[in-house]
DNA sequence: GCTATTTTGTACCAGTCGTTATATAACGTC
DNA sequence: GACGTTATATAACGACTGGTACAAAATAGC
């Protein structure tokens, strides 16, 4: 019955990932947005509704693809100690090939818009949890099958590595070096093997 | 000779900070920031030239008094161990009372903007390592005097706890709960203790 | 082919952006 | 008190901001 779309919204969906991911909310003008995903203004508020609601989605379609879709693929691909340090190790590599240094769109926006936008922050938190358990649930995994330390508390272990690749992604985008950032993890994931492991912290 | 300022410097520039502060670079406009400052735009741009200087006059302004201030009190008023854990302790409990989500001015701006201002990533990035820096010699102090595990490599552990304490930085802008902070400090923080270590992270 | 419904292109809105020209005012020095 | 110099206040600049009114165009069902 009505005329139908003539972009696609996929991709009108990325490029303006593309341009909050790499500039931030605030210095992203719409200017920007309808020359990168090729759709004038009134079809963009139309098929999106307005700055902040397009923002919303491109945060929520890069939450699913590109950080979930990853945790879910280590975790039924690899054992559970190896899924941890390949997650470490693919960050790393993105940082370092990253030229443009748009670092990680989840931290930049936990940083930019997550303390103004309620809606938002619920989005990112929910994230957070996700990577925690993700690192949780690994750490459980490897303790049962023997290749992780059996005295780690795995709910300490998973915010210990939450911290460090937050703070990894932190640091990337100021010096996106990989000796550096692999000397933030390495101390981290040292504490994974079980001949390390004879200490237990206390709860 | 010349007419004298009529405004308080100093004070202009704790008011400009507090702006970029807590909206960012992008988000503050001249009229917050000549509104905040009780200075007329002109006078802004006399005396600190256009908004980009005026912003990197504040982030050298915030790193010599916010963090340079506390890590030499810290290195001064405490044994090696406690003032790493002070530190944290002090981040933590000013996270937790910040109800604006301001979170830190360094860890702001070294995501929003070093990526696109080299002058800015150099203050950033030399900030970082003066904060690794303090780590690493408190653990050496530490181990010096016996209250920190002799077995550490003090390097690797400088670089665990600067990617805990960005860690910090980032989830309090998203989830500023004293209980989930101190749930990443602890367990870095853990290893310090000399009874636990056991183990030798590798080099 | 007409109608109903939606999308698209053009053209534009009022408001705000960062910045500045101009004129006046306040000072130390002569 | 005039001079050189710098700070202030007013007012405005052109460019750009997020967002829209409007009409033309494209479809499916009748």
């Amino acid at each position: 019955m009505p005329r139908p779309r003539e972009f696609d919204e996929d991709a009108a969906l990325n490029a303006a990932m593309e341009c909050f991911w790499s500039r931030g909310f605030a210095a992203t003008s719409l200017r920007d947005l309808t020359g990168a995903m090729k759709v004038t203004a009134p079809s963009l508020y139309n098929a999106f509704g307005d700055k902040e609601a397009l923002f919303r989605r491109t945060l929520a379609h890069y939450l699913e693809r590109g950080t979930r879709d990853r945790l879910r693929r280590l975790e039924q691909e690899l054992p559970p100690r190896q899924a941890i340090e390949q997650f470490f190790k693919e960050i790393i590599e993105h940082s370092v090939k990253d030229r443009q240094r748009k670092g990680c769109f989840l931290v930049n926006s936990a940083l930019e818009i997550a303390p103004h936008d309620e809606e938002c922050r619920a989005l990112i938190a929910e994230q957070f949890e996700n990577i925690e358990g993700f690192f949780r649930g690994r750490v459980v995994a490897g303790q049962g099958e023997g290749s992780i330390s059996p005295e780690l508390d795995a709910g300490d272990m998973a915010r210990l590595l939450l911290g460090t690749l937050l703070g990894i992604r932190v640091l990337a985008r100021t010096k996106p070096r990989g000796d550096l950032l692999e000397g933030l993890a390495r101390p981290a994931l040292a504490l994974l093997h079980p001949l390390h492991g004879k200490k237990k912290s206390k709860r």
